[in-house]
DNA sequence: ATGTTCACTAAACATCGTTCATAAACTGAA
DNA sequence: TTCAGTTTATGAACGATGTTTAGTGAACAT
């Protein structure tokens, strides 16, 4: 197979850990690929092995628990998240940018849903993925921060507004809205867009009627 | 085939149906109390019939499944939910009323996290809980939805907006800030309280300084 | 009294996550 | 090459899960 590896390579990726990540990846993969073809609730320890060509029990020697592999598929999604926002951060009008933000959120959460529910529904993993040493999570919230921080710049906000809050409630919003549309797609008839379009329009301009006297 | 076959005795407890209910009563507390105490993931058969005095193979004698016994307890939960919000939603006024229905909202959240994410979370059961015969779900989202047709109808509403629309909006940020406070109460630092007052004080006037021109 | 239905249990089955003893394969030096 | 030591993998097993099945009394209707 490999005889003339005999001289050992100091820098190069030497067999003995580069094979060890090469398994690990593949294990994560064929997770990943089970998690969106058959649900999150189909991820079992023996089909990831089998998968992955290997036994229930060597998936312990790359990963700790089913738990951790579940996590790393997690915070690969909380990854790819980020990235569909951050293309969508680079529009420059903010209030554009805005709703480009949230149809970039709904989209990732129609595209795979399983990871979002993974990342988002699932007790025990939004807790650690977002207050954690990842930091996609916060800089994900990050972008939706700019928007407001920008208009706050401009000067189109109201006074008084806490910037954290309106991002806070922003993000509420777009977590409300997918995860229903999860959830209770059956009664959540309207689209993304359509509710994401009432949604801004209303917490940007207000439902009720402009009032002349206080 | 079992019309004229008996006439029990109508209003004397036939104790043929009569301790069957019992016992099934008696599961879907002891059911409840296990989620309330350990959450839903300890809500195992064997427990069940354990704290129920019964044996594992009894509880299917009374319920088809143990997703069954899920869905009922769900249901329970959500006619629990409309009650708190039909209680809130005795305020007169209808901005109070709003701000009453979203604490109350909150307050079932907080109080029972485990149903709460039973009905809302867990997937397969807002579904049917919402579109299905059971008519909390529709009777509790109706007077979110009646907040707003007395806005209309008292003209404190901007033209052009769709009532349904905007319960559905409403709904949504409850939904976003209840559930994001269960699985991110790390991120989520902000009481209720003041989520939901920033979040209707910008739902309601808009968070964009009003504009001269258009 | 008798035959039928009902409520229930013990045991078993398949599957789950996880652990353990063991064996094969690779690694690095003598 | 040879040989110890480490790494990598496996099969069997353990406890727990949801669920099914065969069997056992007790209650009921006639």
């Amino acid at each position: 197979m490999s005889e003339v590896k005999s001289s050992p390579p100091p820098a190069g990726g030497s067999t003995r850990a580069r094979r060890k990540e090469d398994a690990r990846a593949r294990i994560l993969a064929e997770a990943r690929r089970i998690v969106l073809d058959q649900g999150f609730e189909a991820l079992t320890m023996r089909r990831i092995a089998e998968a992955a060509g290997y036994s229930a029990a060597a998936l312990y020697l790359h990963f700790e628990n089913r738990e951790a592999i579940a996590r790393e598929l997690g915070e690969a999604g909380m990854r790819a998240l980020l990235d569909a926002l951050a293309e969508a951060g680079k529009t420059v009008d903010p209030l554009q940018r805005l709703k480009a933000l949230g149809l970039a959120y709904a989209a990732f959460g129609r595209a795979e849903p399983e990871t979002y529910r993974l990342i988002f529904m699932e007790p025990g993993f939004a807790a650690t993925a977002l207050g954690g040493k990842d930091a996609a999570g916060a800089a994900a919230f990050a972008l939706i921060g700019g928007v407001f921080q920008d208009l706050a710049t401009a000067g189109r906000l109201r006074d008084g507004l806490d910037i954290e809050s309106l991002a806070l409630t922003f993000w509420i919003v777009l977590h409300g809205m997918v995860s229903l549309k999860l959830t209770c797609s059956a009664f959540l008839v309207a689209s993304e867009e359509d509710l994401l379009a009432t949604a801004l329009d209303n917490l940007l301009h207000g439902a009720l009627r402009p009032n002349r006297e206080p």
